[in-house]
DNA sequence: TCCCATAGTTCGGAATTTCGGAACTATTGG
DNA sequence: CCAATAGTTCCGAAATTCCGAACTATGGGA
């Protein structure tokens, strides 16, 4: 299957990271592929709350996920495999990930994101 | 004068502050304001490095800032004020801006932002 | 007081980006 | 080979961004 682009890490920009999560859906996606162990295929994250993302929007907000660098997909079978690239990331922007999880995590009063806050280091 | 609109602490929503630094341009004017002892004229600020900001962009790059919950601006004389509202954004989302501004401050080998990491606590 | 200069905002249209339905492609199971 | 599933691409409509030009507000003279 065709090598679908990722970034190096190397490559990976900060604008492009608080970009992909400033959309609270793709917020919502990010750390849904982060709570589910990290692997998750994609129509699993087909609806954020009761709200229903449309497939061709899915497939666009994870593309852009994987282009910032935050996620690596992989196709295994018919279905697209996607794993948060947490420690890399961490590693190239410490406590950026952290930061914005937690953000989203504690303002539940507004659309409901991520249902808890995040250690550092405990995933990827 | 004009109460420019600021919103209250709580109404500052994580995705309005990812969007806002989610622009190299504003991030830079974020960490301009914020180096600059908190206080700084609109004007001061209108270069990022060699580039000139075309004014109607930057004022409306200041006020994306300020709607965001990241400044402060208040009339003196002829003349804006911008602060950060650092304490107050750490306060309500801990690690977020240290994690951005870091994460641009490390950047350095793209379009150059901030001059230096920042400490927590140490601003406004 | 009137006028000018300075600092910034608003307006409006062109360029860019985003959204999402419909059609398409890829892969697997039968 | 066909049907079903999972996802991508295409493309037009809607929303957003950019920035020059015109406008507003304030303060300082003369």
């Amino acid at each position: 299957m065709r090598p679908l682009f990722h970034p190096t890490i190397e490559d990976v920009r900060p604008e492009a990271i608080l970009h992909a999560l400033a959309d609270p859906d793709r917020a919502a996606i990010f750390a849904g592929i982060m709570r589910s162990g990290c692997v998750e295929a994609c129509s699993a994250l087909s609806a954020i709350g009761d709200r229903v993302i449309p497939k061709s929007s899915l497939s666009n907000h994870v593309k852009v996920l994987r282009e910032a660098g935050l996620i690596r997909s992989e196709r295994h079978g018919v279905e697209m495999r996607n794993q948060a690239r947490w420690a890399e990331v961490e590693a190239r922007f410490p406590g950026l990930l952290v930061g914005i999880i937690n953000a989203y995590a504690s303002d539940l009063g507004g659309r409901p994101q991520a249902r808890e806050p995040i250690e550092p280091g405990s995933r990827d």
